[in-house]
DNA sequence: GAACGTTGCTGAAACGCTTCAGCAGAATCA
DNA sequence: TGATTCTGCTGAAGCGTTTCAGCAACGTTC
């Protein structure tokens, strides 16, 4: 291992001129042009590195941020969202880790947050007593954080999400459009932000466009859901000719379902799903989604927790991001069979 | 923040005392119980937090390791790999850091490896091109290192990956047991250590059947496929009873233009996929797969990785652990239709 | 009662970096 | 010419740990 002292040594100079060289401080004319080339070059030669422990305890810096998330099982969007995560992240330096409260215990999260002094924390959390236990302990160490994709559990700090009320009204818009007047909404019973958001957002469509809501909330995320069953199996005049989902998961469910009954999509049934990711792309019939930016959620979320890392101040008040989502029209939605 | 001074100051005793008991190096006898309550005490009161950068420093080691990967878009198992590697990490009290090489330069990636003293790194890459630079730099640097379901680039460190070749053999198997006897293989053109080993999983189980191998490979990864178009289209007696594909991905693509041809899966057309992530669940009909162990690959390749960490010079002897696949008969593939 | 062990603890160096006071010498100014 | 400022550089302290030599005090042994 190559340190200062060893390029000080090799350059005739002194540790303090090598570190001011090296860190690009040297330009305030404290540094002779000469020695700044001769510093640079047998920096490079010996294949010097800044050990960044080293200058994070002397600091008391750290670029670093982490991810703690508790997300399950076959989580598709984890990939996006900590794509976009590190595009901001690296962009400025910063380096980051990933924790994930399925495979340790809280405890031992904030353990290693708080003893390597991670810089700031971006959490993906749906379930709130992970989160408030986490965001108290973080308030008492001053490690600025905020949340993605998620409800907002504290006052403090910030939340980026995607605005996904106004995307399902983009959705119905669309099929009614197409001709469609029978269009139903297809969730799950789950006491989480963004169900709301949705059904929200198909109620009001439905309302202004002076149709009638039919919603289908399933007890459970996993199927049969012979609630759907029932409504496909109705003669075709009173039969829904269109259903929005809650998640392009739900809206490949009620694929299955109208698979199974011989409907075919979009010519029978038209589908629109949400969330925009390898699912609706790999159905049989690319589906109609509305997009969420998951990337940029995460460069969004990352920008901010960076923001909060310069001024901690900011953490006590609260701000609030919507990206906006786009409808993505696919192969699943289509004029609405003739009455 | 409280340091080991404070807790020294605080329990009337040095700061070495405190460093030895919190360590639990304190039963050679060195410390008196009585103080040795004390210190745990007054640390516990203070909410003491060991200062992992500075310690990472003293010692020279860090519990960190890192994993390096150029997985794409929407990559599927991004996620299991990490649960499985994050699983294993936390329990030897190690921290994982990712980073992507679609979003870093591999300089700035050596960079942070290096200068963050990383202890041993963990690489999912499937371009030759990256793994060889940075593997070269970290055996300079004297960084232990690994590959986790890709190609052997090194014949030093170790490498985990799947036995694909019996797991499509199974899948034939099952095929041919259920009465197929025209079962097509679908992949695509591309370098890949598992292409080979999976197309050879076919080759060798349709000859140990007696059966005349049909192997389409796309010339791209997206379609859509007219070589498979032409197979479907072909009349009942010839056409393709049952269809395996490279990945999951591509048995529903193969599903896509079933649909579109009127093809019933499994009535008429059975599938079989690889990789067993979501897709295969949220298919319309749930898909017949070949599951990989991600998890446990992630699981496997840290605790190699960590061996390595403590045991440098195992560095120099590759190793390789091949996971077995498990056939997961889903809905897709059914009894093959009468002659 | 001298030599030696053991027990229990402390002090200080070291890790590799940053940062700042400070010191020459040159340039500028009154 | 003496005072002041600027330029260019160094030395040393400090960040929070670990680790090891060393030192009392006490007990044991012959």
């Amino acid at each position: 291992m190559v340190t200062l002292r060893d390029v000080a040594k090799a350059a005739g100079t002194s540790v303090s001129a090598v570190s001011t060289v090296l860190n690009g401080r040297a330009e305030a004319g404290r540094i002779g042009a000469e020695l700044q080339k001769r510093i640079e070059v047998t920096a490079r030669d010996l294949g010097y590195r800044c050990n960044q422990l080293a200058r994070s305890i002397a600091t008391g810096l750290t670029r670093t941020i982490a991810l703690v998330s508790d997300a399950g099982e076959h989580c598709e969007y984890f990939y996006e969202l900590n794509a976009g995560i590190l595009d901001s992240a690296s962009a400025h330096q910063y380096a980051l880790k990933i924790y994930l409260t399925a495979h340790q215990s809280l405890a031992s999260i904030l353990e290693h947050l708080v003893g390597e002094r991670t810089g700031g924390v971006l959490f993906h959390i749906v379930n709130p007593g992970c989160a408030t236990t986490l965001m108290k302990a973080l308030d008492r160490e001053q490690i600025p954080y905020g949340v993605v994709n998620t409800a907002p559990f504290s006052r403090r700090g910030f939340r980026v999400d995607s605005d996904d009320s106004p995307g399902v009204e983009a959705a119905v818009r669309h099929l009614h459009k197409l001709g469609h007047r029978r269009i139903t909404y297809f969730d799950y019973n789950q006491e989480v932000a963004s169900i709301y958001a949705r059904r929200e957002g198909y109620r009001t469509a439905m309302e202004q466009l002076g149709l009638i809501p039919d919603i289908i909330s399933a007890l459970e995320m996993n199927g049969p859901y012979p609630e759907l069953q029932r409504r496909f199996s109705a003669p075709a005049g009173t039969r829904p000719t269109a259903v929005v989902g809650y998640s392009d998961m739900l809206a490949l469910k009620a694929f299955g379902h109208a698979y199974e009954l011989d409907l075919k999509v979009p010519a029978d049934l038209s589908l629109v799903g949400f969330a925009g990711l390898s699912l609706a792309d790999f159905s049989p019939v690319p589906l109609s989604t509305v997009k969420q930016p998951f990337q940029d959620m995460g460069r969004r979320g990352t920008e901010l927790l960076l923001e909060r890392i310069d001024h901690p101040e900011r953490m006590a008040e609260f701000h609030t991001d919507l990206l906006p989502v786009m409808l993505s029209p696919g192969k699943s939605s289509a004029a609405a069979p003739n009455p």
